[in-house]
DNA sequence: TATGGGACCTGTAGTAGCTACAGGTTCAAG
DNA sequence: CTTGAACCTGTAGCTACTACAGGTCCCATA
């Protein structure tokens, strides 16, 4: 009976992209399956945990929180007509994704104007501080 | 001797926009100087109080950290020719901020082309959990 | 086979920036 | 004078990690 190849944390790590220690935190929280361990106690991976940790990693990238990437584990596992709810969360995200960039160009804007008017030279009293004093309330 | 008018931290609250709670909190960090008490110990503030907390409010809306604001409202202070130091701290914060639009612009991308492969009615195999399962490393 | 040191282990505490209690006191209107 | 809304303190919780401290394990080399 042939040995399953195992990898170490550190391994699986390094093919995830997720750190050592936020793999563990994950495992805590019950985002990931505690692994088998060596007589020593070390976790013993296999390669399926470094696809689901690459998962995970993506979809935080994209914005997801944990609790919604759980949510898109749980679909994932049982996959029984899970893509229309998986279309939705994805479109939510999107949606949620385009009112952030929208709210940070209004602040990019404000910001710009505020660093405008300031680079006008020396000025006794800063515009920029003003702007955040006066600004709309 | 005429009394001041004073107000109260709720009055405080509503006219800067600021919660209560995180009023005290600000307060408890050391953000905010700790205010005169009645005899039975309720905060009363003055106008410059409420100014002040509207001041923070705009920067955290701006995206500047605690830290920052910190920041300002020292420059704020002691105001000899701080200028020059405020346009810095507010340039720092507009590059930030552009760089956050940039990499949501990106996260925005991607989530379209997913929800925008997963449209095309129903599909075997989910194509967003595909995206994430298989997306770049 | 002994050993050194890197990787691993647990558990706890810290980070930002609030928010939400619990359990009590004060203030102001009626 | 009574009621009840607003205030008080102090602590714990939230998200998503990160960083220790203080120990144990594994394995390649001598």
């Amino acid at each position: 009976m042939a040995e399953l190849p195992g990898y170490s944390i550190g391994e699986i790590s390094r093919r995830s992209g997720v750190k050592v220690e936020t793999i563990r935190y994950y495992e805590r929280i019950g985002l990931l399956a505690p692994p088998p361990r060596t007589v020593g106690g070390h976790r013993v991976y296999g390669l399926a945990a470094a696809k689901r940790l690459n998962f995970v990693r993506r979809a935080r990238e994209l914005g997801f929180t944990l609790g919604q990437v759980r949510g898109l584990l749980a679909l994932a596992d049982g996959r029984e007509d899970s893509c229309a709810e998986v279309e939705k969360l994805g479109r939510a995200q999107l949606d949620a994704t385009s009112g952030r960039i929208a709210d940070l160009k209004r602040m990019e804007k404000v910001l710009a104007e505020m660093v405008k008017r300031c680079s006008g030279g020396t000025v006794p009293d800063c515009p920029i501080l003003e702007a955040l004093f006066e600004g709309p309330g």
